[in-house]
Order: C-alpha cells, then sequence, then structure tokens
DNA sequence: CAACAATGGTGTCAACGTCAACTTCGGCCG
DNA sequence: CGGCCGAAGTTGACGTTGACACCATTGTTG
C-alpha cells in the first residue's frame, strides 16, 4: 500500500531542482517574488532544506544569475556563428539580435544578472558576466582587424557598441517601439551604428 | 515637565517625509531594503500609519519613481540648457553627460525608476518617464532639423541614441571602465555616435 | 456645536528568512 | 562487517515584515 513513487529522505538533485524552479520563477513573476519556502513546497522539502545548498536567499539568486549568464553566453555563441560564416556585418547582426531577444524573453532575469553583477564588483558573478561577454569583445576584435570598426582605442568601439546593445534591449525589454518587430529593430540599429563605426 | 519636543497627534507632512526618507533609503541600500515598517519608525509614527497615504508598499515605490524622474528631467533640461547656448553638439554632450552623471550617483534609484515604469506600462510612472525625456526628443528633432543629425526615419537615429545612453549610463552605473572619468567617457562615446549619425 | 472625513494608533495574522537542534542516510575506514 | 561520521533533510522557534480590521484623535464645515 505504500506508493510506488514513494518519496525517500533525501532528494538526490535538490540544488539542480531549486535553480531550475528559482530560474522560471524569476522570469515569469521577477526576483522580487521568489520566497525560499514556496520553493521549498515546490521541491517537496521542509521549508529549511534549501539552506543546506544556499546559504541565503540571495546567495540562490546569484547562483541563478551565474546560470543566466551561461546560457546567455551560449546563445550569444550560437549567434556568432561557430564557424564564422557570413559577413561581418551579418555575425554581428545575429549577435545583436540574440542579444536583445534574451532581454526582451527574460527581462526580469537579465534584470536579476545585473543587479547581481552590480552588487559585487568581484565574485563569480562578475567572473560568469565576463566570460558571456568575451565572444563579443572578440568579435569586435575580429572587426578592427578586419577594418571594418575603426581601430585606436579598442575600449572605445566596443563600449559604444556595448551601450547600444544594452540600451537597447533594455528599452525593448519595455515593450518594442511601435509596430515594428525586434528584428528590424535591431538591424536598423546596428546598420546606423556601423556607419559611425567604420573608417571613413 | 512635557517636554518642548512634544509630538503632536497629527503629523503633518507625513507623506511627503515618507517619501523623503523612501528616496534616501533606496539610494544608499536599494529599494528591496525599503520597509515600511522602518520608514514609519525613523518618521516617529505608528507602523500603520503609511497606509494612509500609500495603498501598498509597491504604491510607494511608485511614488519614488516618480518624484525620480521628475528630478531627472528636471536636470536634464537644466543640461540642455534654458536659452540653447553652446553648438548643438555641446548641448548633447551636455544632456549626455547629465544622464549618465545621475546614472552613476543614484544608481538603485534609477534601477527602480526602469523597473516601476516596465512593471505598468501605463500609469503615472509611465507618463513621469515621458514627461523626462521629452527635453531629450526635442533635443534630437533639433538636431534634425538643423541637418546635425540624419533626417528620414525620426525613430531610428533617435532610439540608436537613446539606447547608447541608456546603455552607457547602464555600464557605468556599475563602476566606470578603466581608470577614465565620466565626462571623457561620455564625451568620446557621443562622438563616436555622431559620427555615424550625421549626414555624410 | 455636532457630524464627518482625514489622519494616526493598536492589535492581529500569515508568511517569510534565518538559526539551532535533531534525524536519516550513505559511504568509508578500521 | 560494523561502527562512525559527515552530508542532506526535518522540526521548531524567533524576530520581522506587509496587510488588514477596528479604534482614537483631529479640525473643518455645515
Amino acid at each position: 500500500m505504500p506508493q510506488a513513487v514513494q518519496r525517500r529522505y533525501h532528494h538526490g538533485n535538490l540544488r539542480e531542482e531549486l535553480l531550475q524552479r528559482a530560474e522560471d520563477l524569476v522570469r515569469d513573476r521577477g526576483a522580487h517574488a521568489l520566497s525560499l519556502r514556496e520553493l521549498a513546497r515546490e521541491a517537496g522539502v521542509s521549508h529549511a532544506a534549501p539552506s543546506r545548498h544556499f546559504a541565503d536567499r540571495q546567495a540562490l539568486l546569484d547562483a541563478v544569475a551565474v546560470r543566466g549568464f551561461e546560457r546567455l553566453g551560449a546563445e550569444l555563441e550560437a549567434a556568432a556563428g561557430p564557424e564564422a560564416d557570413g559577413s561581418f556585418d551579418a555575425r554581428l547582426v545575429r549577435v545583436a539580435t540574440a542579444y536583445v531577444r534574451f532581454a526582451v524573453e527574460q527581462a526580469a532575469l537579465l534584470d536579476l544578472m545585473f543587479a547581481a553583477k552590480h552588487r559585487a564588483p568581484d565574485g563569480p558573478v562578475r567572473t560568469a558576466s565576463d566570460r558571456t561577454f568575451a565572444g563579443v569583445l572578440a568579435l569586435i576584435a575580429e572587426g578592427q582587424a578586419r577594418g571594418t570598426i575603426a581601430p585606436g582605442d579598442a575600449a572605445a568601439p566596443g563600449l559604444v557598441l556595448f551601450a547600444a546593445l544594452q540600451g537597447l534591449a533594455s528599452i525593448c525589454s519595455g515593450g518594442v517601439p511601435d509596430g515594428r518587430d525586434i528584428d528590424t529593430v535591431v538591424r536598423d540599429a546596428v546598420a546606423l551604428l556601423l556607419t559611425g563605426l567604420r573608417p571613413r
């Protein structure tokens, strides 16, 4: 008469399940709506069990942020094209589109990610963030090498490009303006940026 | 023998004091650290008194956000130059610098402001935000009228400029890169943007 | 002057994060 | 093989919080 699905004392994979559920919850209700006790209930575990894996609520949020950076990094890398196919401009547009798309679809998660990063100037979150954007930096460096992007101070064009992407993502996450879709907005924006970034 | 400073039953200006203290608290401890009860204690009133002025915690945060937009709007307007003195480029740099400076000095407040705006696509927060940036939009329109900014689709250059400013603010609020100071970073970035935004 | 709407106070409740103390499990070492 | 021990989960408690219902005090107005 004991149920076939009898829960054993040890969950076996609590940490992973907590992270997964937390990510989902952050995505569609925001980080502020995350409750350790609710998470524990959903995972079928006592209210204090999560503390075995995360020192406190903030530690869990940080871990979720790190995961977010890893996912974003993977998507950016995929968009950059592993075999570098297509022109430089096309690849840049693809990367930018991937970024903005991520920002729109996972707005709350992105907020959490940057909040966690800004809260601790060093630490694992910052490391994850740096690794995430390393690919984009490499792409820009390649553009400079090819002469498609103005050389000189390497930091300046990268900063502007990053800033525009970041801002575009922030704006679009609060509703894409007018009736235009994300792809054309990003394409137009990148074109406009490139015209300035190219050596004349 | 009753103290000279005897508190009267009615505070007299509770709403304003709560807003002021909340703004300070958000600025240097973040929105998540704001507690209605702590606020009430500091103001010397009972824990439920704030509810007479703000329906719930979020309503208070929204009000703080509106105030933030009004302050930011005033600073941007001041930077734009009431009598429009200086060249267009110089005014643009001044506005951008004012914006980024605000973002750096009041990072937590800016976060709150955009969070509140994104949470409610309509409502007073959005209205305040629109009014804040109306001045910047007017400046861009003027640039297009003067021919300093490429005409055509009016929305595109404005969006890119906005996005870059927004992103620059976001990035700089998490620590200005390298050892460069805000002013030069902003000036370089705007110059780079303009090169692309100008009609060739 | 009496009624009334604002404004503030008191008491209570459920939920939360965190901690300490206890229990169960599984692997490892003697 | 058996005992031990640390990892993982549980239970109970404490203090704090936001929200709500109900009561008290104002001062304004008819």
